[in-house]
RNA sequence: CGGGGAUUGGCGCAGUGGUAGCGCGCUCGCUUUGGGAGCGAGAGGUCGUGAGUUCAAAUCUCACAUCCCCGACCA
């Protein structure tokens, strides 16, 4: 992508009275732009993000044996009836309803729960029709009282949510157990350190849940774990201090800030007794499926890691999520040999499947090009200039010092990482 | 929904009663080119909305809206 392509251009002054870091970052970046409160674009960079972190997700939920689809968002308010839960205090707070011209109640999707037990409804008879392991991406309409903190907190976001129906409580978390090591592996791939930490369910279910929470001082949730052993309780469900013993293992505990990225819920017969789907057994009796759900809100976990990595200069995306794996600055662009050389270097990253972000701006300063570099977060920069002759200047962003290589060490490099 | 702050050109801001300004950005020209350049010339605003006070309101009063922060609540 050359530079003067790119939709929209950097920016120099955070929008007033934006505090938080990704809002900052993310806003002068040109990877988000808020329509409305809780309401953001993904801009063209920022979509380039979300893409590869739902890629890393696709990746590890297909590896379960899950498959993908894509559910509808408008929600008829027959369905969630069955479930109880469309007249529920805490669901009606956040869930947009309202009636269409027909006057027909219709609601905006919070979560799919009561769609998935519908599709289980009409298409599971059978003890032999289950396992099933369905997933999709798609937005979650939730009226938060107060959206904040940049894209962490929307009223509309992505989400992507499994939800697994089993015939049995052991079957039920043998498979929980897999999923939940699953988001461990997705976590690790996207580059953020996370707890799983035992929460309360909310409006899913009585029973604790799983959050994961990656541990960053400004996060809005408050978590105690172990320093010794898994242990992790958040705050809402742990009734101690910072310093006390460790219940599991006799560690120390410590209190940390943390954004929770996933969440997973072992919801149990819940949702098939209240809405009455059942399969038969072997006997031919009715039996209550067991049922889990697991999300990522993939739009928040770019946000988080905004959060975590970056510098009073920028970001420092991880390799695995980043727009672009090398910012390309060509310097001293009005000597056409120089022009050329970077062009060539252009070509060929591209060529040799490199995702390449080439700043070919001619009437702009170094000093410039520099700062949207670092702004926009890409690992490495790669400069062509006068001063860099026959060699190719190359720095890691997260990294002060820089490296003068060839083209074809650059793209041993780049492959070895 | 309670408390606080804010709302003036695309963005960031100044302007405490007398007909609106700065920086950045944008357009044009020239000069510049290793850390957000220089000079010159331009374009761009019924000052969030509505009502009120006043000879006169961006400025004072009231109401409302929107955004941000804290709280309650929450992927």
């Amino acid at each position: 992508m050359k530079y003067l392509d790119l939709f929209p251009k950097t920016i120099k002054q955070a929008p007033a009275g934006a505090e938080s870091t990704n809002h900052r970052l993310l806003v002068r970046g040109g990877f988000i732009d808020q329509l409305m409160a809780g309401s953001w674009t993904l801009l063209p960079l920022g979509y380039k993000v979300v893409s590869k972190i739902v890629q890393i997700i696709r990746e590890e939920m297909d590896a379960t044996g899950a498959q993908e689809m894509l559910m509808p968002l408008l929600h008829p308010k027959e369905v969630w009836e069955r479930s109880g839960r469309w007249n529920k205090t805490d669901v009606k707070e956040i869930m947009y309803q309202f009636e269409d011209i027909r006057g027909r109640e219709v609601g905006l999707a919070i979560t799919h729960e009561e769609i998935v037990m519908d599709l289980l409804g009409k298409h599971v008879s059978s003890y032999k029709d289950l396992p099933v392991k369905v997933y999709h991406f798609s937005t979650k309409f939730r009226n938060e009282l107060r959206a904040r903190s940049g894209i962490l907190r929307g009223r509309e976001f992505m989400m992507k949510d499994l939800y697994s129906a089993h015939v049995s409580e052991e079957e039920l978390f043998k498979y929980y157990e897999e999923v939940k090591q699953a988001y461990l592996k997705i976590f690790q791939r996207i580059g953020l350190e996370v707890r799983v930490v035992e929460a309360s369910g909310g409006i899913f279910t009585d029973k604790y849940t799983h959050e994961f929470q990656a541990l960053v001082e400004s996060g809005e949730d408050i978590i105690y774990y172990c320093q010794s052993c898994d242990f992790a309780r958040n705050k809402e469900i742990f009734n101690g201090k910072e310093g006390d013993k460790c219940p599991q293992c006799r560690g120390v505990i410590k209190a940390a800030n943390s954004i929770e990225v996933g969440n997973i819920f072992p919801l149990g017969t819940k949702y098939s007794k209240d809405m009455k789907v059942f399969y038969k057994d072997e006997k031919g009796q009715d039996k209550p499926i067991w049922f889990a759900s697991y999300g990522i809100g993939p739009t928040r976990v770019m946000g988080a890691l905004v959060e975590v990595f970056h510098d009073e200069k920028g970001i420092i995306w991880p390799e695995s999520v980043a727009p672009y794996q090398v910012h390309l600055v060509g310097l001293d662009l009005s000597e056409t040999q120089i022009r050329i050389k970077a062009e060539d270097i252009y070509n060929r990253l591209q060529t040799a499947g490199v995702e390449v972000l080439y700043d070919d701006r001619a009437d702009v300063t170094a000093g410039e090009k520099f700062a949207d570099a670092d702004l926009l977060g890409v690992p490495y920069r790669v400069v062509v200039s006068k001063k860099t002759e026959d060699k190719l200047e190359v720095k890691k962003r997260n990294r002060a010092e820089v490296e003068f290589l060839s083209y074809d060490e650059l793209l041993g490099k780049l492959k070895t990482t």
